[in-house]
DNA sequence: TGAATTTACTTAGCGTGCTAACTAATGTTA
DNA sequence: TAACATTAGTTAGCACGCTAAGTAAATTCA
């Protein structure tokens, strides 16, 4: 017995809602998690987009790895840098870029929000088989490209008229 | 042939990170698309609610099934209000609540919308199954519900402590 | 029934995304 | 090489999520 309105939406973009619910829910979960290392949302993802493009990224770099725009990034990297977890200097062949270092204590900070984030994965991928966990990221994925699709084809409309 | 790191993460919560992204995207969507009506996506998204939940629906009502909490929309329905798109009175039976309606205007800006709306639905879901289309939503409802979990475990924690 | 609690809504102010507009360095080209 | 365009980063300020704390109405219960 089937509905006539399938469950992926009643009338409108209850998918798209769900994704903001369901984003800022898990954020929020990790963020209690790492409540003894005074990091914010923002700041813990910084932290590990760094180490996962390796120290001496760039702001652009990291910006385009976390999917924000620079000037968001660039409150969260001073942030960091006040919390002296992270340093930057200026890069030698392009004195245009800031290359972003760990400091001692942005290491051993790194080093416990992994371990977190490993155990907050668990519980929150709990009831998920690896195979459904990809669909959904490769089905985001999909939506992302028809978005940024629908995005470019308006903007293109709206130069040529 | 598989890789030894699966495609809905590298190391961290990047199918987390992904949902945001696509989140932001598929609001800019709409919100380009509906440019014209003078409509945030906060706005628009409330506009929907309304229609959905019927006229008369309370804040606190509305607030729930937007899944955001009530300072939040007081806020949104404060703007829809100062552009003459929704009317409230003070319910008879419960002179706490407030009861939202559409002005003229509103219908007119709400019919639009729909329009508006089916027709970026259908490019946002281009190459979808229905049952793909399903399938993620469950499984974001799935997550939401142990990320609920974990935040309830956790709360319990701090006040037994 | 009077006091305490709960509920609907508001206000104030923070966190984190954004765009627009700026500076300084680099790249391109006439 | 001087002028122009592009790029990396910044600043300023908006949109919209949140929590904390306040008011007024409704409910509970001693």
């Amino acid at each position: 017995m089937t509905t006539q309105v399938p469950y992926y939406e009643s009338l409108n973009l209850t998918l798209c809602g769900n994704m903001g619910r369901v984003h800022r829910l898990c954020r929020d979960v990790v963020t209690i998690a790492v409540e003894p290392l005074g990091l914010t949302q923002s700041r813990w993802t910084a932290l590990i987009h760094i180490h996962m493009l390796k120290e001496g990224v760039t702001q652009h770099q990291l910006a385009q790895s976390l999917g924000i725009e620079m000037p968001s990034l660039t409150r969260t990297i001073k942030q960091l840098e006040a919390q002296l977890l992270i340093t930057r200097c200026v890069d030698e062949h392009d004195k245009r870029s800031k290359n972003i270092y760990f400091t001692a204590q942005g290491h051993k900070t790194l080093h416990t929000l992994k371990e977190k984030i490993a155990e907050v994965k668990s519980q929150l991928y709990q009831g998920f088989t690896a195979t459904q966990l990809d669909e959904m990221a490769q089905g985001l994925i999909k939506m992302e490209n028809n978005a940024q699709s629908f995005i470019e084809n308006n903007l293109a409309n709206k130069v040529s008229k």
